[in-house]
DNA sequence: ATGGTCGGTGTCCGA
């Protein structure tokens, strides 16, 4: 199965690249981050043909996630975190048991203080709550992916400059700490990191406020995939695909893929 | 040290 992540920072905006990508890269299931769309809107009759299957949680404007499926899926929903019904989190369940979770972690606004900046706050809230719900929910054997833009580049390679980003929301030891706290949870493998040694620099975005995005590449890794251990041994690939990010009307974030054998 | 650019039932807010 090939599953996908990516923050298409509009879904309506970029069916055209979302076409590409499914055409190009023969996906199983995409999920989408920041489709910021309401679910009465979602642009299904032109995503039909590709994938059948969906299941979608969007609110006006803001945030937004949704799974596309080729195979069908047994069931599906969405949960409210923090109290707040804003569009951030999606999962589908398909026979034999393989579950796939969607999240859109809150980014955090630019001032990295929970006391000042109500935006960070959410971040680690929420965070916290995700860690205090997958605690409960952990088991053994389940067959479980998580993926997301998780708003958090953890490693000091998955950020341009570890020590010039510390201060920067995204890279702070606070929220470093809270993505680590997650991650044990449920033993998550992170499968970035499984393929690509941790010595080596990965980005999964890059700000537009670059001229030119690949000559100054100061990216981050914020969106990512996480496996449970039952699945780690059937990950067969993984890959960033990078080049989108040179698409015409390009997202600021690019495709993350993995093949797990199921 | 600063500001740069996107997207959205928008003329600000969030990223």
């Amino acid at each position: 199965m090939r599953i996908i992540t990516w923050n298409i920072n509009s879904v309506r905006l970029r069916m055209p690249l979302l076409r590409k990508l499914a055409e190009e890269t023969m996906p199983d299931v995409i999920c989408l981050q920041e489709t910021k769309v309401v679910d009465e809107l979602f642009p299904h009759g032109e995503i039909e043909d590709l994938f059948p299957y969906r299941q979608i949680n969007g609110i006006k404007a803001y945030n937004g996630v949704a799974i596309l499926s080729k195979r069908p899926f047994q069931s599906g929903g969405a949960q409210n975190w923090c109290d707040r019904a804003d569009g951030r989190h999606v999962f589908v369940r398909f026979a034999g048991g393989l579950e796939i979770h969607n999240f859109y972690v809150p980014a955090g606004g630019d001032v990295p203080d929970p006391a000042e900046n109500p935006k960070f706050a959410h971040k680690l809230e929420f965070l916290d709550e995700m860690t205090e719900w997958w605690t409960g929910h952990a088991r053994p054997d389940a067959k479980r992916v998580l993926v997301g833009d998780l708003n958090i580049a953890p490693g000091k390679h998955d950020v341009w400059s570890h020590k010039q980003l510390l201060d920067v929301v995204s890279h702070t030891p606070v929220e470093v700490e809270r993505l680590d706290r997650l991650q044990k949870t449920h033993d998550w493998v992170d499968a970035a990191r499984l393929f690509v040694p941790e010595d080596e620099k990965l980005y999964s975005w890059w700000s537009y406020r670059a001229r030119d995005w690949r000559a100054s590449n100061r990216g981050r890794r914020l969106d990512h995939i996480w496996v449970t251990p039952a699945l780690q041994a059937k990950l067969e690939k993984f890959e960033i695909l990078a080049e989108a990010r040179d698409w015409q009307r390009a997202s600021d974030h690019v495709p993350v893929i993995v093949d797990i054998a199921v």
